[in-house]
RNA sequence: GCGAAAGUGGCGGAAUUGGUAGACGCGCUGGAUUUAGGUUCCAGUGGGCAUAGCCCCGUGAGAGUUCGAGUCUCUCCUUUCGCACCA
């Protein structure tokens, strides 16, 4: 056996017999336990990046390591291939889109294969193939007969120059990225699916999650927003109008001073007819951009209306203020201002000289509460509120929400910070809306599905070719047999994202969406992603799972048992300033300067020396450059390097920060290892191990090998700590390399050693793996070996370390024998010298013995 | 602004249930091997000290609970992720 470690020759060598025998190509067998391991699907961007790699070893490692627990694994990969930059892409080169994206489909599959991923290749498909995109059409058409899917108003980002729609990545500081020109707010119709009517569901569902992490529970709840309080209608005076609002703060009614609407509310754009300042403040406002963080960061500012509201309890009039701070999409867009109770509409209120008005004290008088300070937003008790005074929270909402019941100006709601999911794009790269507009301006389903995306087409300017296309427009109602005309929105690629894990089990059907095979293989068992779909993805794909269910095609109630979100991969940014934006510089053509505590003091670029601006740390991404090309360091390194160094330096769960000088050591392991596996292999066979020969050096060994298995086990099934998992396999090689008994019986329990490190890294290192175990003498490809027993006999201990602290501070380590008790272990402690040195004169107040860990002196 | 996390040596990180802080690795220092560089192997490596001790200090800052806190509670600071049209 050559002695020196070759990666490029033992991974080819791998991944040829992977091929070969078709090694995870895997199908529904209901004898055997099934497991199914899901990465979330890459993006066909153009190349790997370092998150795709983390990612994707992760999901691997999980799939190896089940599959050698006995389990039936599947594994699938394919693509989410509609998207922005498909048709960036296409503008610039004049490629379209679809060749573009199958180009880096075909370049990004052969790296996976080249990183040795167990994937099920007949599996892949493609969310652009029109086999795919078909049956997300086909299961729309079936929501808008069941009302679950409608269209309606709503505000968009507007490019007045390219006369286009803009994503809000493409917004950048107010402006168009191509046009450079100011962004208006306008609205379109776009469609809407109703993820609302499954609020509840999807909140309670979050209960049955016990294999998702926390913290993503947590979000997803806090996204959904469940609360409780009253709506509450206050009539507009002078007409018919009313103006409803929600509260979770009823008990603070009383504290109502104005009203406050959103821009796009009916009343202010009423106003605006015949009022010019407020007409010239909603125009300003069609100017801020419309994600929350935009609004919710504005500085407050507001106009009044001249209109007044009734207070539906006083019967006081409070004047209607117009205001930025409000969302029309939220709730029904309009608030009661309680400034004294709440802090945003208190600085509103002094900056405008509106009232402040306390309707609520603390319990305790001696709590200070100054509402000329600042807001008093706890719960407490209603002061100056008629007959409600007196009353806890509790009580006013009860007495508030039956009087308002009896007089009809409110009721008791639950309210939803979940809003309807808006599908629609005005993008040519994605599945078409099979929608009609009939001449009448009806809406009909397309009678014939799929409705096929053009894919040869040219981008004259930034607008959807689809606008131009005749063909693809020109359509016939169904019903009546006259001219339609085809929808030219095309689905949100989070559509696709949303049922891809489903089709897997059944890509080749073509008759249905989904057949008995999905009920075989769901739900997934094993969901592998990163941390930033947190929210969106993991909860639109649980919610189309519910809907699948509810069609009938699946019928669990959720799609992914376990979920493992990964860290980000974060990187260095760097940038230059041109014409007031940055341009952002790959950190590869940076040198950056450090000083002597590591610390950034400065950065040059590699090919002029000029000095470039050093960014923040953020995720790696396109927009900021400043991701890692993986494919260089697996053409330095092997993919068992790059495996390696991915799972070994953080945790899976946390962000890492990239850092490329540590690579080299995962190669000196694995060239240790191969280094000490083949000089075992080439002295010869080894006997097997013979229990009762064995000397406490043996022993010893025995006892890290077992301890070793134990916790890697541990740490991949359980904590999923991989990096954890490696540590220990690196402690027993180094264990195994201070053995150095050649004895028969030494070589036999230094064989049991080197093989226990070939199964606990299989996994995580397939390709050496693979070599270094038919090296051994083994038959069977590793892939196929069972994972490793712990043999506990091997783990019994005669003595054990005892830890001795005095006042919690450490002051002897001592060896007991195992079976000491709890008495004999506080007299061996008291009898040690520094112990008594440290316990001096003071008489011993107490001992505190944990079992086989320590014991603690208190005097 | 709101929601969720994270903060430990020069660096990545470990410490799993409140019980030995710094496992494992990178880097660095010294030594051996080598014509040399690289590789490999051995040893050392949180800070402090007139006292070199199983001594003192030390886990973003400050307070608290406890026999004992990196871990729990509170306040604050910093960084990252998400905020509904990037995927």
């Amino acid at each position: 056996m050559d002695e020196s470690y070759k990666p490029n020759e033992i991974e080819q060598e791998a991944q040829r017999f992977w091929e070969q025998n078709k090694s995870f190509r895997v199908v529904e067998d209901s004898r055997r336990e099934k497991f199914y391991c899901l990465s979330m699907f890459p993006y066909p961007s153009g190349r790997l990046h370092m998150g795709h790699v983390r990612n994707y070893t992760i999901g691997d490692v999980i799939s190896r390591y089940q599959r050698m627990l006995g389990k039936n694994v599947l594994q699938p990969m394919g693509w989410d291939a509609f998207g922005l930059p498909a048709e960036n892409a296409a503008i610039q080169n004049r490629v379209p889109p679809a060749q573009w994206t199958r180009q880096n489909i075909e370049y990004m599959k052969g790296q996976l294969k080249r990183l040795g991923f167990g994937y099920d290749w007949d599996r892949e498909f493609a969310t652009c193939d029109r086999d795919y995109y078909r049956w997300e059409q086909w299961l729309f058409t079936r929501l808008y007969e069941k009302g679950l899917a409608y269209r309606k108003h709503a505000v968009v980002n507007w490019d007045p120059v390219d006369q286009t729609v803009l994503a809000n990545e493409q917004v950048v500081d107010g402006k168009g990225w191509r046009s450079g020109v100011a962004v208006e707010r306008r609205e379109i119709p776009q469609w809407f699916l109703k993820i609302t009517d499954y609020a509840d569901e999807l909140l309670r569902g979050l209960e049955t999650l016990s294999g998702w992490p926390e913290n993503v529970i947590t979000m997803q709840r806090n996204w959904i927003g469940r609360s409780e309080g009253l709506e509450m209608d206050f009539p507009i005076a002078g007409g018919d109008d009313v103006l409803k609002i929600f509260t979770t703060r009823p008990d603070t009614v009383f504290g109502v001073t104005y009203m406050a609407v959103a821009a796009e509310h009916p009343l202010s754009v009423r106003a605006a007819q015949s009022d010019s300042d407020v007409a010239a403040f909603i125009e300003e406002c069609g100017h801020h951009g419309v994600t929350e963080a935009d609004v919710e960061t504005l500085e407050k500012d507001g106009r009044p209306l001249g209109i007044e509201a009734t207070h539906p309890i006083t019967g006081e009039t409070v004047p209607v203020w117009v205001a930025n701070f409000v969302l029309m999409s939220y709730g029904t867009g309009a608030v009661m201002a309680v400034p004294g109770h709440d802090q945003r509409d208190w600085e509103f209120a002094r900056a405008h000289g509106l009232r402040i008005k306390q309707v609520i004290a603390p319990w305790d008088e001696t709590t200070p509460c100054d509402i000329s300070e600042c807001a008093y937003t706890e719960k407490g008790v209603l002061v100056d509120s008629g007959q409600f005074t007196g009353m806890s929270f509790e009580q006013s909402f009860d007495a508030i929400a039956q009087q308002l019941e009896r007089t009809q100006l409110g009721r008791r709601c639950v309210n939803f910070r979940l809003r309807d999911w808006g599908v629609s794009r005005q993008r040519y790269w994605g599945a078409p809306v099979p929608m009609l507009q009939t001449e009448d301006g009806g809406l009909v389903p397309a009678p014939e599905l799929p409705v096929e995306l053009p894919e040869n087409v040219e981008f004259e300017g930034v607008r959807s070719p689809l606008l131009n296309l005749r063909e693809f427009l020109q359509a016939v109602d169904p019903k009546t047999g006259r001219p339609a005309r085809r929808e030219t929105d095309t689905f949100d690629t989070f559509v696709e994202s949303s049922w891809y894990y489903a089709r897997f089990c059944c890509p080749d059907n073509e008759a249905a969406m989904l057949d008995e095979r999905a009920r075989y293989w769901l739900p997934v068992d094993q969901y592998v992603g990163g941390v930033e779909h947190a929210v969106l993805h993991l909860l639109y794909a649980r919610f189309f799972h519910k809907l699948m269910r509810d069609e009938g095609l699946v019928d669990c109630d959720e799609p992914f048992a376990n979920l493992l979100t990964q860290g980000m991969v974060n990187a260095q940014t760097f940038f230059r300033e041109h014409d007031g934006h940055r341009q952002w510089i790959p950190p590869k053509d940076v040198i950056v300067q450090y000083d002597a505590d590591g610390k950034i003091v400065g950065a040059a670029h590699r090919k002029d020396g000029l000095p470039v601006g050093v960014g923040p740390v953020e995720k790696m991404s396109k927009s900021k450059n400043n991701g890692v090309d993986p494919q260089s360091l697996i053409d330095d390194f092997g993919a068992d390097t790059v495996r390696l160094y991915t799972m070994f330096t953080a945790p899976p769960d946390q962000a890492l920060v990239w850092n490329d000088s540590a690579v080299a050591g995962a190669e000196r392991f694995l060239s240790r290892l191969w280094n000490t596996a083949a000089r075992h292999v080439n002295e010869g066979a080894a006997p097997p191990v013979d229990l009762s020969a064995l000397d406490s050096n043996h022993r010893d060994l025995r006892r890290k090998i077992h301890e070793t298995i134990a916790k890697v086990t541990d740490d991949i099934d359980r904590r999923q700590t991989f990096n954890t998992a490696i540590a220990a396999v690196m402690e027993l090689l180094n264990a195994l390399g201070r053995f150095e008994d050649r004895s028969e019986i030494g070589r036999a329990v230094a064989r049991e050693a080197i093989s226990s490190i070939v199964l606990l890294l299989a996994p995580i290192v397939p390709h050496i793996a693979h070599s270094l175990w038919f090296a051994l003498g083994h038959e069977t490809p590793v892939v196929d070996a069972p994972w490793p027993k712990v043999d506990p006999s091997a783990l019994v201990k005669d003595e054990i370390l005892l830890v001795v602290q005095v006042n919690g501070k450490l002051r002897a380590r001592l060896a007991v024998p195992a079976d000491a008790d709890k008495g004999r272990v506080e007299e061996l402690a008291l009898s040690d010298a520094n112990v008594r040195k440290f316990i001096g004169e003071k008489p011993v107040r107490k001992i505190i013995v944990v079992e086989g860990k320590l014991v603690n002196v208190v005097c």
